[in-house]
DNA sequence: CATCTGTCTATACATTTGTATATTATTGTC
DNA sequence: GACAATAATATACAAATGTATAGACAGATG
């Protein structure tokens, strides 16, 4: 934004990233003092309801983090790469988060109820992470957006075979697993997203929403599937 | 984002917003060579999929639309204030895009493929509208995003009266008819949203997977209305 | 005509941004 | 200890931004 030709220059001295999450065993030269990982932390510590990760700055990101701002291209080439590392960390968190969803779910409860309040917790609780991922697939550059669209997909297909085996072990069938789980998580992270906007005492009626739209959508698909027509 | 107390700063002799829509009939002083729509307009031509109305610079819509940059205090307070406009705008070309689709509708052919597909239509058509109220309801101020959220719950408010009607009009049952609007409007904008970065070879096929996604919806609400049970 | 009133422009300034260049600091190896 | 390699900093600069101040312009009214 700032130079006219700014996406063609790279940093001074680039090399490897310093071993990202590697040990780094042989540390020839000096020793680093700070990581990837403390920068993406310190951006997140920036964002927020009204602080988007496109909106950040170099400068602002370093300082957050204690560090001269050059000392910002030892580990990312720019913000871009940066925000990318974000939604990265931020679609693993949340995999784990639906993985520990799941096995809850098999004990016994309901696989929509449990998934959906693990779901609406770690929002409240985790917020700056999901943040990201719920709400600026739809900003920010190129590569961006497809990192956030690929970890929605990790998602979609879970949650397709999640549909498809519970289908057989309830004895129901499914029309089109895959339009299914693409419906289903859109919508959930759409209502996420405009939830994170309001207190949190209303959370638990979102969630309440969100479970009521998630089984008409399962009965919607069980009932197509079974009379073989749709309605106009 | 400039002066720390950016926030109180007025514009210097601000005064009405030289009659925003009403014809300005008496002109006391020089004639206005700019309006409001005008900058309004300058803003769409600078906003892309790769440019965020949160990202737009006072100078640089001031620079598009041709007038030196404190010409813009004029007009606006803030470009918080324009973004505000710009959804003004979107949302009512919006909701009178769907009340033809509505009439449309009545003329014999299925409500929800022609609602579906008039609303993509317009998405290739109109892009950078439909761009603004689609993608940034996320980002931005919190005025902007209440702006944005008003227009979603137009939005909702119609659709539910809509299912109603057509469900007493087929004679068949509608449950929690809210909540069905809220789920179909969201899971409708999410996929448009995504759609915008799509070639527009694909939107016909976007549409298609919209209309099945609907249509479950509304089987869904339709038989947990008629069984009165929703499973686990 | 002069005057008043509102619109627009010109100039200026402090601040922030990204990044180029050069320098210093710290580590492992010989 | 000398040396090389790497990390981090200091300084600097051009660009851009929001906006304060002051003045120029144009049309209505006296």
């Amino acid at each position: 934004m700032m130079r006219i030709s700014s996406s063609t220059g790279l940093s001074p001295r680039m090399k490897a990233p310093s071993g990202a999450s590697t040990g780094t065993v042989t540390t020839l030269g000096r020793r680093a003092v700070i990581s990837r990982e403390d920068l993406v932390a310190a951006a997140l510590k920036l964002v927020g309801p009204n602080r988007s990760v496109s909106s950040l700055s170099l400068r602002e990101v370093a300082r957050e983090a204690g560090i001269a701002p050059n000392s910002f291209y030892r580990h990312f080439r720019d913000m871009d790469e940066l925000a990318i590392a974000l939604i990265d960390q931020a679609g693993r968190s949340l995999r784990t988060i639906i993985g520990e969803a799941r096995h809850r779910a098999t004990e016994g409860r309901s696989v929509v109820r449990s998934s959906v309040e693990t779901f609406m917790e770690q929002l409240s609780a985790d917020e700056k992470l999901l943040h990201i991922l719920l709400r600026e697939g739809n900003v920010g550059s190129d590569a961006f957006k497809r990192a956030v669209e690929q970890e929605l997909s990790f998602f979609e297909d879970e949650l397709r075979v999640d549909l498809v085996r519970l289908a057989k072990a309830h004895n129901t069938a499914v029309y089109e697993p895959a339009l299914v789980a693409k419906a289903i998580t859109r919508l959930i992270f759409a209502m996420g997203a405009t939830a994170m906007d309001l207190p949190h005492e209303r959370h638990a009626e979102i969630a309440e929403q969100m479970i009521v739209m998630v089984r008409m959508i399962i009965v919607g698909t069980q009932t197509i599937a079974v009379h073989g027509s749709m309605p106009d």
